[in-house]
DNA sequence: ACGGACGTTGCAAGCATTGCAACGATCCAG
DNA sequence: CTGGATCGTTGCAATGCTTGCAACGTCCGT
């Protein structure tokens, strides 16, 4: 809609591939060196890049904190994490608690495993969409029409023998965890590892979140896993009415004045 | 230098404080409603804000996400952290890492205490920069011209009764931290935990990090800490080490899959 | 010393951006 | 149910910001 703004933006996630020099970032955009160069400046003015000392820019440190910002005012994060460190306390497995927003899926909040053996994860990474049983569930709940164009629109990266094919496959898996009210990855995303997870709802129904239980084969099998299911949904459930019980305004005090 | 983008951008740590709605946004910009509304949906169309159902905007995922990317491709951070695991399998206490970048100080990348009793930061969350042992090494290499300035700016919170009080003294401390090479930071940030740091150097002797491994007085006291320096400096001279000896240059290949 | 590559700056022309005003929707009070 | 207020949204014309150009400075390697 506005043509400069959209341009300083696109340098952002062109900049997250590697650090580049001022020539770069104009031929990718398209444009003069001397308009990318009163672009970046404005970026840099705002700390969203940083020049390095080979005076290639790179993203800043504004960025990262505002993520940061961005994460915490999340209340749903908020009231869920005291719930994700119980499940932990009880289970020891790696907890994570997740969000879909505009056809991704970010991990939002994460509590460690007690195990030696410890997953990869990221918070704030966007999960594989396609095979992590936290997305099946948020994307199960979308409207029909939404829920299929997503599907068809994503990639199926073949990350293990078990990870969903295709779209047709992904909608059945939908529907089904639509129904079950729950959802599983059994070593779709990597071969050894296994999540079970439950979705978070507001007071309308609607899935809001959704987490999971995940851990390796060395330390508990898939079957074991399962057997966690109960406390899991329960741990959900718990989120969910406290996150529904909530007065939906939040207005006045909030945060704070300003 | 770009107006439009500095009004679309300042919009960001706006929205950080929490949602608004497009006649806040509009006020505290200083610009007429509709002005607002082109510049949110721009932010819209790159997902950096996001709007909710009551049709106010909070940041959105992009930005978290590429926040996340930005801190993937530090290499320091991707070099450093096997040692930091190693040296939290070693100690058992919270390992962190930290940069300085523009005014502001970072973790970048963290390993959890293997006690059950952790301390509460988050990666990309800036530092007490004026108590944290890793911002004291951080700053303390600054030049003097910058360091002094920098100094003056910042203010002095009290967090506890052993924080920093103001310039002159906060200036004398890193005079010292400089001369001996390693900082501390005991109970300054809060009462009962301490820290010990330690920097990361680069093949010029800049220091471009900084580590450090903080435990609460619970589990060890500051003198017991203390006797893990050693350690501490060892890993980072690891460290050092291994970043200097690298190709300064790295563009062709380096992402991929993940 | 010379040529090339790169970042930087002043300037004029053109177009994107802006504020305005009017419209539609939603919500609440009477 | 209806009037009024509030909020988000859109077309339009004016102007002021943005753009590309060309020239300059600097740093490098030849």
């Amino acid at each position: 809609m506005s043509q400069t703004v959209d341009r300083a933006l696109s340098i952002l996630p062109l900049l997250a591939e590697g650090p580049a020099d001022l020539g770069q970032v104009a031929d990718r955009l398209g444009v003069h060196k001397s308009t990318a160069l009163r672009l970046l400046r404005t970026l840099h003015e705002h700390g969203m890049v940083y020049r390095q000392s080979d005076q290639r820019y790179r993203l800043g440190a504004r960025l990262i904190a505002l993520a940061q910002e961005a994460m915490e005012n999340l209340d749903i994060r908020e009231i869920a994490h005291p719930h994700l460190v119980r499940l932990n306390e009880q289970c020891g497995h790696t907890v994570h608690l997740a969000v879909y927003e505009e056809s991704e899926v970010l991990y939002i909040d994460k509590v460690e495993s007690r195990y030696p053996v410890r997953m990869y994860s990221r918070i704030g990474k966007p999960v594989a969409i396609t095979v992590a049983a936290v997305a099946k569930l948020l994307l199960a709940d979308l409207p029909e029409a939404e829920r299929r164009a997503l599907a068809e629109k994503l990639d199926y990266p073949a990350y293990t023998a078990r990870s969903t094919p295709n779209a047709p496959a992904f909608l059945r898996e939908l529907e089904k965890v639509r129904e079950q009210g729950w959802a599983t990855d059994l070593g779709g995303h990597e071969e050894s590892i296994n999540c079970v997870a439950a979705p978070v709802r507001g007071a309308d129904g609607r899935v809001v979140a959704a987490m999971s239980v995940s851990a390796p084969n060395v330390v508990v099998t898939a079957d074991e896993l399962l057997t966690l299911l109960p406390l899991v949904r329960r741990t959900a459930d718990a989120i969910s009415g406290e996150y529904s019980g909530r007065t939906p305004v939040k207005d006045s005090e909030a945060k704070d004045p300003v």
